[in-house]
DNA sequence: TAGATTGTTAATCGATTAACAATC
DNA sequence: TAGATTGTTAATCGATTAACAATC
């Protein structure tokens, strides 16, 4: 097999984000696009996204550019948006509702099967089209159906009893919204969410801007 | 003026975390920690959490370690979490919905006034006890009362308008749910949050698991 | 005092930027 | 062909890690 070259986490987390500009140049039917151009619509610099892109592949030409529409595909297929995740929400608190509600998840490649919820007065019924169903059928559920992805959005105390269950029954991958900080061994991925992070470093910069 | 040493804005990122970690070892009782002992709880090295640290003061003593509940307050005033900033929620949707539900923000000085909405049928009702107002008195509101940061959760056609109209009505600080990056010449300061790439980057992960 | 652990300087590592030959 | 712009190598920059003298 050929040997794979590593490539950094900093630059897969800025994959997305050419992602989304590459989305926005569609929309505006731009057909192509420089490096040049793109970095001061993105506000990097032009070195950076050549850098990137060849991480994968040659995707431009040279005196041309890039073709806005066969770049967004490659970078679609590498983000995996061709392919289909199945996913369920635990947790159908405000968050987990938010998220059942949120249209681009599906867009972007991610079905969200069910949530599950403790709460009987929650069960039986459906946020957005999709069924509330009881925790005790969590089980029986992903025997049915291969589940990929679950969306963590659990009150903190049960998030670690919770995560260990979820990835007991095959689950590889978590995103977790809970301010706690999940490290499992069994070989799952997490991405935490952690958004009041977010929240505290717009107050440090808010105060240090005077 | 004392020169202030330029602190990176990856050492600000890593100060939310901290507060976290140090939270919970005060819950659980821990008076004391040495960098090497937080080091082996974050995953992280311990030089770093020196280095980290010390961009602030010497909050540490050699021999000792750092004394938990002086650390955390440290950190907390870095972060700001003793002042309190006012903030109001644009868009009553599940998002913000969500936002206004969320208990912890109080905890870390942030404070809800409002929600704005232009949704006939949701301003004048309440989301965990706060009033949902028309978006038309948005500007009264301001002029009454001194907010800090909009947190947007808006549809994405709406959030350039609304970002320009909230800063120019003197809000700071903009905590912006929508895909779309926002960019402000005002002086403004902004957080993006983009859910979504969280998700696609874990997208990522699983499928290069293999 | 001896042991521990910080604060801080120096070394290393990785990521970003610059430069330019290749080539469309 | 000439001009433009990539792909890629080399240089720079910044962030992380290692080391150790200072000191509690």
């Amino acid at each position: 097999m050929p040997e794979e070259k590593k490539i950094s986490m900093a630059v897969i987390r800025r994959l997305p984000r050419y992602f989304r500009y590459l989305q926005d140049l569609i929309k505006l039917d731009i057909k192509r696009i420089s490096s040049r151009e793109l970095s001061e619509r993105m506000g990097i610099t032009a070195s950076q996204i050549r850098q990137d892109l060849n991480c994968f592949g040659g995707f431009g030409q040279q005196g041309y550019g890039y073709n806005v529409e066969f770049l967004f595909n490659e970078i679609s297929k590498i983000l995996g948006v061709d392919k289909r995740f199945s996913c369920v929400i635990i947790g159908a608190g405000n968050m987990g509702t938010a998220l059942a509600n949120y249209e681009n998840f599906k867009k972007r490649g991610f079905d969200i099967l069910a949530v599950f919820d403790v709460n009987p007065d929650k069960i039986g019924s459906k946020v957005n089209g999709i069924d509330i169903l009881s925790m005790d059928s969590l089980e029986d559920f992903t025997k049915n159906n291969k589940v990929d992805i679950a969306m963590l959005t659990v009150p903190n105390r049960y998030v670690t009893e919770v995560a260990e269950r979820v990835t007991s029954i095959g689950i590889k991958g978590i995103w977790n919204f809970s301010p706690l900080e999940l490290r499992l061994e069994n070989g799952a991925v997490v991405e935490n969410v952690h958004l009041s992070d977010g929240l505290m470093v717009l107050g440090y910069r808010l105060r240090s801007m005077g």
